[in-house]
DNA sequence: TTCACCTCTGTAATCGGTTTCATCAGGGGA
DNA sequence: TCCCCTGATGAAACCGATTACAGAGGTGAA
């Protein structure tokens, strides 16, 4: 069964030899079986099958000029919050026949030098980030292929963008505080610089405002479990507290409701808490945090389908907004006499 | 500064002929440059300054018969257990000048297809599977390329496999509730035919014996929030309920633990849980998960650096196991009387 | 019969690097 | 002075595909 020299992998030549054709004709089986004659087709296919020949993706790349991948880049691939992103990805490059490469951006020193590395036509065919806090410089280089944003953005870069609509999110939560009757409405938000927060906040006061209202003490977190309970740590120790606390992720809402319960508060009865996300935890938490849902699969799968749209050379919309909706649930009370 | 025809980013030929210089001479520079003269040297890298230069990969990949990737199966990129591993993964093989390219192995009716496709020379160096339910065939056709086994593994498939101490954290949450003077100990477990839910139960199982016990009842569940809260309900109907029980993950864990407390059940009081894995969130719950805390990156630095050795022709051991802790929190007391 | 045209296939150039092998200049020893 | 050796470099083969171009053979119309 098996030949006395050492079994190598098949090359084109190897089935069109057996085949009894060229190595054209075997490309042209492969990528347009309709141009050759049926009977020379059958040969191929048959030479194919004895051999086990599959084309070798490095020639094939090299001389289509493409490398039949898609590089994501995100900040943290430790966080759940970008891995259904990821997966929403995932799923349409499979479709697509590409590969999904993934980039930390959380490196070393040399972050720049490796994201302009990254960052090249012969590493990838199209970008998809995910981090708002990076240099916009490095992806206006002509080195740089196609990229599409998604959830965060890059303040000064053109590349399309695929977003939650997080000032309506914001405004779903205000709305639905003040309908069960508070007035005294702080935030726990993300980074000053972050896009993301950037927006809610202004959602967040432009709802505020439409009920004739002002935002109340505004706590900084970093989008972690443990900025959530620090900033309880702080509530708790201010006098004249909110009654409603508006997070910029399920996380923090989290990190602070855990800290929160521990020191005696009842959510919702002693403080309402409107979290961000909908991940799958959240309805699982005692009390089930009531939350603005993000569909991050969908916030996936489009920004993928976008940039599969940028490489065929459509013209693409250069933002997609994506609806979020509130999931009203056991975090959320009218605020206490 | 723009040359009037069409910017073509550089090849090696423009470099060469910039830097006066053979083409054979810019490659040694770039992978050797010890064997070029200094003066030789500088004018090269003067060249590669000026024309912004970079090796194109696919043609470098093609000629050196490699990929520059690695790929990570995961069942669901979008669970955060596996996003952690594949995060230390990324770490290493970023270090090594690797990519690292994701696969998702819930994919549809051709599946089995697909994975041959993955598991080819031509289209990664080596491969890192972080599923145990799939084909062990498909990684024994010689077109694959060397497979490293993590947390969970395939029967059948000799790779090396790097792997948590799963009998033991076993061992470690028996010993710890039998401590606290329980003796009626439940399971919450994964699927009957995973491989990490089999080495739990041997690990449980044998520790019980240790103590002169033996398991009470078994409920099955698939690693989700949502599984771990159907148990809860099966629990719940249950006359003569354990008082404690042993979770296969937090997940679980916590799914279990929101429904029990949703019921009016008292974690610890009536029923003292311990999870598995000790993700981040379990130490933000109320009560802290006390739980046998897997060091997810690790497993995946070590996996990735297993495979590295592996294609430099290191002898690698077939096993590598990693230890395991018991983080004892708030979910665990004695048994009420 | 001749010519235009169509279908199918093969030849060879090409993608952009790496590496083997040959060459050449210069230095040191006999 | 001659020869050998070493270090630096270039010419050309090679990796494995795709595709432009050309040619062979067949068909149908004039």
């Amino acid at each position: 069964m098996n030949e006395h020299r050492t079994q190598r992998t098949a090359r084109i030549k190897d089935v069109a030899r057996i085949a009894g054709v060229s190595t054209a004709t075997v490309s042209r089986t492969l990528s347009n079986p309709d141009i050759v004659s049926e009977g020379t087709r059958r040969a191929v296919l048959e030479a194919i099958e004895e051999t086990g020949y599959s084309v070798n993706l490095s020639a094939q790349n090299l001389r289509r000029q493409r490398t039949g991948g898609i590089l994501a880049l995100a900040p943290n691939l430790a966080n759940p919050f970008f891995s259904e992103i990821l997966s929403g990805i995932s799923d349409v490059l499979r479709g697509a026949g590409l590969n999904l490469i993934v980039g930390d951006t959380a490196i070393g020193d040399d972050a720049r030098l490796r994201l302009v590395d990254y960052a090249n036509r012969s590493r990838c065919d199209g970008l998809i980030v995910l981090d708002g806090s990076l240099d916009p410089e490095v992806f206006m280089r002509s080195q740089c292929p196609p990229v599409v944003q998604v959830c965060e953005w890059i303040q000064g870069l053109a590349a399309p963008k695929v977003l939650a609509d997080n000032e309506r999110g914001a405004g779903l939560a205000v709305d639905h505080l003040v309908g069960l009757g508070h007035e005294r409405i702080g935030r726990l938000a993300g980074p000053e610089k972050n896009t993301l927060t950037q927006a809610r906040d202004s959602g967040f006061g432009r709802a505020l405002g439409r009920h004739g209202l002002v935002p109340d003490v505004v706590y900084r977190g970093d989008f972690s479990l443990a900025s959530g309970q620090r900033a309880a740590e702080q509530l708790l120790g201010a006098r004249n507290r909110p009654t409603a606390i508006f997070c910029d992720n399920d996380e923090m809402a989290c990190g602070m409701m855990g800290a929160l319960r521990r020191a005696g508060l009842q959510v919702p009865e002693d403080l309402s808490i409107v979290g961000f996300d909908d991940i799958e935890l959240s309805r699982h938490l005692t009390p089930a945090l009531t939350t603005v849902r993000q569909p991050r699969k969908a916030l996936g799968t489009r920004a993928a389908r976008t940039l599969l749209q940028q490489l065929d050379g459509v013209d693409v919309p250069n933002e997609t907004r994506v609806p979020v909706s509130l999931e009203v649930r056991e975090s959320t009370a009218p605020p206490a006499r």
